[in-house]
DNA sequence: GCCAACGTTGGC
DNA sequence: GCCAACGTTGGC
């Protein structure tokens, strides 16, 4: 069974231009360092879902393009690097804490598809990311969402 | 197990 | 910069 998602990141630090530039479009989406999300990943991601790649924390929220999940669940290594920004201690290769998978951009949206837009369609009053205080920075979108949101492009 | 304090996320 | 809404931590 084929899921969807919604992953987020600041694109201050990564962003889907970002993604566009590397080698195959594809990149280990690391640094996710939430329980909740960190389940997804392990239990419910598979190779070949799609997911949103959204801008969050900018001047512009919203969905920016999309993209394929390319790789099956993997110890997150930038938990293991004391240098790094996402290094937690109680992470180690023998039993990691942090997973992640690379992603692969599908395509870069001709626009963005503004927060303010998506809140304003009542259809998609039950999305997750409209709930009060989501702050999970992976979530499903269901089938249904996910055709409508694109057919706002 | 409870809960206050604290840190983070993320929109505005 | 502000603040709401979380999640985490740690004392008890």
């Amino acid at each position: 069974m084929k899921h969807h998602w919604l992953m987020k990141s600041e694109p201050s630090s990564f962003s889907v231009d970002d993604l566009l530039r590397r080698p195959r479009r594809t990149e280990p989406w690391d640094g996710v360092r939430n329980y909740q999300a960190r389940n997804l990943i392990r239990d419910e991601m598979k190779p070949g879902d799609l997911a949103f790649f959204y801008h969050s924390g900018c001047d512009e929220p919203g969905i920016a393009g999309v993209m394929e999940v390319a790789s099956p669940a993997y110890p997150d290594p930038t938990a293991f690097d004391p240098r790094h920004h996402h290094f937690d201690p109680d992470s180690s290769p023998d039993s990691p804490r942090w997973l992640l998978v690379d992603v692969r951009l599908v395509r870069k949206l001709r626009r963005i598809i503004t927060l303010t837009e998506l809140k304003a369609h009542p259809e998609l009053s039950g999305l997750q990311l409209l709930k009060r205080g989501n702050r999970l920075s992976v979530m499903p979108v269901s089938a249904e969402h996910w055709e409508f949101i694109l057919g706002l492009e």
